[in-house]
DNA sequence: TTTGAAGTGGAAGTCGAATTCCGCTTCCGG
DNA sequence: CCGGAAGCGGAATTCGACTTCCACTTCAAA
């Protein structure tokens, strides 16, 4: 379970490990603080993108920055713990996606939520778009599994041929840009659906 | 003449204002440094985006931030003077598609063209994803050229007719970042251009 | 050539945000 | 109910940009 990353002794810090035993689980106070804190932050950064601060996150949770900083050694940190959400939510989405029986409808179903996900919170955005911002890479699994709903759609002629799904991702990033400029994600889906269609056969 | 900003006295300071006259033309080296200045400017936020600091930019034109700031009384104003020289640019541009016979010819040169423009230039694409970032808005000017072209090609059936000159420019806004992650230009053009086009008639 | 206004470099100051510190409070096993 | 380890808040510190300042050059008019 990659989202509860239980932090009972940050780093290996037990002297004779011979004795260390189960880590001792979090107190229940904490544990408590530390899930207000991620949804604090994750309800800042989908309100105000990624510039908002420290303070406007503790003060959002309810606690002192302190106990931001207990949980979470590093803005960083907190920003990549909920990357990781982020991304556990879209491996389900795109796995939604391969469940479906006709792969251009299975494309095109991906992409009109991906963008109303974005429409909803501003922190996603970021995450696709800030790829570039050295948030972070898209994990494995998710990568792999995009691509399989791309190769599906491929083959029944759905998209162009020469989309890899680098490119794809890239196209998803501009997505978020737009969607963050004007909440049209609807537009912009439908746009992005018909031009990534393999191109226009000149009706024969 | 928007681009060379002369800055004589930088606000109306000379007393006796009846004997102003010129304001006394800019010593020689000066304004060649201030030039130097800009085009490092422009070279600088090309390469590395809008974070580059002040130094850098100080550095690469071979002065002190002493002279940036002699020059331009803020960061945010030396980004607004280039924003200035790009806008003009890109009035440019539109003016050359709207000197096109062909409206939808006309507008998909205006799509690719502007695509490879970014392609070579981070600024370009930080103005342009940026409007978000509070750069600045695009000029009236700009805004009713890129309308015209919109209009002709609308006109033509060669676009949506529900794509408004805002919608355009959010669009423009996400190429830019797609851009900024690969450099398939040609690519996202291609894509765009189509997914623009009238709702694929069903080939009658 | 002289002279002083204009221009210069870059060390020092400012400022806002992240991060650390520590005395006080709250849990919870015995 | 007690003791003390685990947590807490938030003032104080650090840090990294931007911006200011000023003694020192350089230009160019007379």
């Amino acid at each position: 379970m990659t989202t509860t990353a239980q932090p009972g002794s940050p780093e290996g810090k037990t002297l004779r490990p011979e004795l260390a035993g189960a880590p001792r689980p979090m107190r229940g106070d904490a544990a408590r603080n530390r899930a207000r804190v991620l949804d604090a932050a994750r309800a800042a950064f989908a309100e105000d993108g990624a510039e908002v601060q420290m303070e406007q996150i503790a003060k959002r949770a309810g606690v002192g920055v302190g106990t931001l900083y207990r949980n979470f050694p590093t803005k960083q940190a907190l920003i990549a713990e909920l990357a990781d959400r982020w991304m556990d939510e879209r491996v389900e989405i795109v796995d939604q996606a391969l469940e479906m029986p006709d792969p251009a409808e299975a494309f095109g179903w991906f992409v009109r939520r991906t963008a109303e996900d974005m429409a909803g919170d501003a922190g996603l955005c970021h995450l696709f778009s800030g790829v570039s911002g050295g948030t972070c890479p898209f994990p494995d699994l998710l990568v792999a599994r995009t691509e399989e709903v791309l190769a599906r759609a491929r083959a029944v002629g759905a998209i162009r041929s020469d989309v890899s799904v680098a490119d794809f991702q890239a196209i998803l990033g501009g997505l978020s840009a737009a969607i963050a400029q004007t909440e049209k994600w609807e537009l912009f889906a439908e746009m992005l659906i018909t031009g990534l269609r393999a191109p226009a056969q000149p009706c024969p």
